[in-house]
RNA sequence: GCCGAUGUAGCUCAGAGGUAGAGCACUUCCUUGGUAAGGAAGAGGUCACGGGUUCAAUUCCCGUCAUCGGCUCCA
């Protein structure tokens, strides 16, 4: 019999007989991780345990530990997860069922069952069911023609679907018990692994992601290979949700929404308003010592800019409808976007070229006619405040322009301790160009240069086509919020065709008239949508610069209130944002209040604290930490400021 | 916009075909207490809105709006 060399990943080289399972390796080298393997990868091909080896080759083990594990893991409970469907409610049909980052789905044509009648907990109990049946995931290949007919006798039009999109040759079948799924693998060996399993909601899909398609049910689902594991997700969970920006909104009264005024539209409560100037003086201050000015535009503006900026045609309809005047033929919008009146601000008046870059800033306040069901919190919302800003320079300065921009966004994240954030390159979709407006040698410009610049930092970006806007590529900068859903913060764009559009020119050198390019930016994105994140990231309890109370005096007896005055009155003239607890509560009533309202420092005062003419300072989740001279405190919290 | 769920006091939530309840918050009174909830009393709701069924609807049905979970979209 013919031997075959398998090299472990500790490098060590073993002989075995040509035709060996993954599982009989895995088995003759360990006993204890053969009862936990789930998955292995041959040369880097991820393959079932099952699996014969017949070449020399590489060879790896996944367990639950490993992302392949659990992957693999999640991709067969998708299967089990079909089944039990499948065996309560004849006759659905099934898109696809891919593990995701946490748990997995499958999209499933319900037919004539109501969906609104689906019995989640009647398809867990079988899916418990079926995974102590120990059935095992055994492959078969199959041809194209068989493959349709399998389908076809199953009358499921989704999988004929999917089968077209395949190679004659590449096709293989999965089944488990009394399930057969078109599937390329790998998967796990039985399903006796599966120890836990919850369908965590249902959700409307369209089919292929296409709104034009019919659309299915999706369930979103988990499981595990141990019983507490799922119960600690689950708490996990409800742990993330409490740090849900919407209800600490409420709680920390931050901002509200309300019916009378309109959907989408946030009103920024006094703690709220707090955190927005903060913010935003924060940034004025960056971008003044980047060389930017700062201006003031309307918040309406003709619906003929809207024309020339292309905007009109492309968003129009998503925008809220123009506002009509009686007195002209001319109609108004809601400003979208500031662009097109910061390319008018640059129109003001020539420019030569010894002046550029001009970089044109403000918060500009924006609004658009979001799809209802897109509205989500301050996330996503119909009426926001951008930090925008329009530099418009010469071609030789994109890519430098482009790092200062760059250091800004990482600067600002930095400052607020956002280390977690992906940045993505948004280029073209590589095949239909139809969506964009311009000349494509300018377009392959724009990217080059952003491409280019972002290989000058230390930054790993991911690219992906098709995400650009109409008029050009841009950088974006995303963060999660606490339920994983990933939110588009700063961003960067390089645009050629707007100062076209605007005709917009500087005098160069040789005294001719030449086009700026255009690079729109804003760090935090949104207001809205940055001060949510943030929300969500420090669970409310924000830097000692942003919180919208910093301070609280809280006297022990009336007997102190006097002495507590003094105190506030000092830090008033300091300008911290002091109040003072005078209710006939309980020392410990009152600590609770302000721990619950989230105050960074509670200043507690009796006559001990009178007697030395201290204060003592308990800081919010940390607690006492004892008497200090009032000069102490100050610096304390100057200290304190600066972070 | 689409699929599904939800909408009861300021907040978090119970509840039932015969016009409503708890806890917290609020007001008043008592309590002057040393590091996360002192006690008592009181006040608070067209049960999202509009139709329909019924002797009777907040409850059942339909529609609208809003919110939530997704999909699609995102200048």
């Amino acid at each position: 019999m013919s031997k075959i060399k398998v090299q472990f990943p500790d490098n060590s080289v073993k002989d075995f007989n040509s035709g060996i399972s993954c599982f009989e390796i895995v088995k003759s080298i360990s006993n204890s991780l053969a009862k936990k393997v789930l998955v292995a990868s041959y040369n880097n091909n991820i393959i079932d345990l099952s699996s014969q080896l017949t070449t020399d080759g590489k060879i790896k083990f996944y367990t639950w530990d490993d992302n392949e594990g659990k992957s693999t893991f999640w991709h067969s409970s998708a299967h089990v997860l079909a089944e039990s469907v499948e065996s309560l409610y004849p006759g659905v049909k099934f898109g696809i069922g891919p593990p995701i980052s946490n748990g997995f789905y499958y999209d499933i044509d319900f037919c004539d069952h109501d969906v609104s009648k689906i019995n989640t907990s009647k398809i867990e109990e079988k899916f418990l069911n079926l995974c102590k049946q120990n059935l095992e995931f055994v492959r078969s290949e199959v041809s194209k023609n068989d493959a349709k007919t399998y389908f076809k006798d199953k009358g499921d039009n989704l999988k004929l679907d999917l089968i077209d999109d395949l190679k004659d040759g590449e096709i293989s079948f999965y089944n488990q018990g009394n399930f057969t799924d078109l599937c390329k693998g790998p998967h796990i060996p039985s399903t006796k692994f599966i120890k836990s399993f919850k369908i965590l909601n249902t959700a409307g899909a369209y089919w292929r992601g296409d709104e034009n398609n019919q659309q299915l049910t999706r369930l979103y689902a988990i499981s595990f290979p141990k019983q507490n594991m799922l119960e600690d997700f689950i708490m996990k969970l409800e742990e993330a949700k409490k740090r849900d920006h919407r209800k600490l909104g409420k709680e920390l009264e931050l901002f509200f929404f309300s019916d009378k005024v309109g959907s989408g539209l946030p009103m920024w409560l006094p703690n709220g308003h707090i955190i927005r100037e903060n913010l935003m003086e924060f940034m004025r201050n960056e971008q003044i010592s980047q060389g930017y000015q700062h201006v003031t535009t309307p918040h309406i503006g003709s619906k003929k800019l809207y024309v020339t900026s292309g905007h009109y045609e492309k968003y129009g309809e998503s925008s809220f409808k123009p506002i009509e005047v009686p007195s002209d033929n001319d109609e108004y919008l809601l400003k979208p976007m500031n662009c097109p009146h910061h390319c008018e601000i640059f129109n003001f008046k020539p420019h030569s070229y010894k002046e550029l870059p001009i970089r044109i800033a403000e918060f500009g306040t924006v609004y658009r006619y979001e799809q209802s069901g897109e509205l989500h919190g301050m996330t996503r919302v119909r009426g926001f405040t951008q930090d925008d800003a329009h530099i418009f320079c010469t071609i030789d300065q994109v890519k430098e322009e482009v790092l200062g921009v760059m250091d800004l966004i990482l600067k600002v994240f930095k400052s607020l301790s956002f280390d977690d954030y992906k940045v993505q390159i948004s280029l073209r979709d590589k095949e239909d160009f139809s969506k964009y407006i311009g000349d494509s040698k300018l377009w392959d410009k724009a990217e080059n240069d952003l491409v280019d610049a972002v290989k000058d930092t230390d930054v790993k970006a991911e690219v992906v086509y098709g995400e650009a806007a109409f008029y050009g590529p841009k950088i974006d900068f995303m963060v999660s919020d606490s339920l994983d859903r990933e939110w588009q913060l700063g961003t960067i764009q390089v645009d050629y065709q707007l100062p076209k559009r605007f005709n917009l020119e500087y005098v160069d050198k040789n005294n001719s008239k030449k086009t700026p390019v255009l690079i729109h930016r804003a760090p935090f994105g949104s207001l809205e949508r940055f001060i949510a994140i943030l929300t969500e990231h420090c669970e409310g309890n924000f830097p000692l610069w942003i919180s919208p109370k910093q301070i609280i005096i809280l006297p022990i007896t009336e007997k102190a209130n006097e002495y507590a005055q003094n105190i506030k009155n000092q830090l008033d003239n300091l300008n911290y944002r002091t109040s003072l607890d005078l209710r006939i509560e309980k020392i410990s009533k009152k600590i609770r209040d302000a721990e619950v309202k989230k105050i960074p420092y509670m200043l507690i005062i009796g006559e001990d604290e009178m007697k030395s003419n201290t204060v003592s300072i308990r800081k919010k989740s940390i607690g006492d930490k004892g008497k200090v001279k009032i000069e102490k405190l100050i610096s304390m919290l100057e200290d304190d400021m600066k972070s």
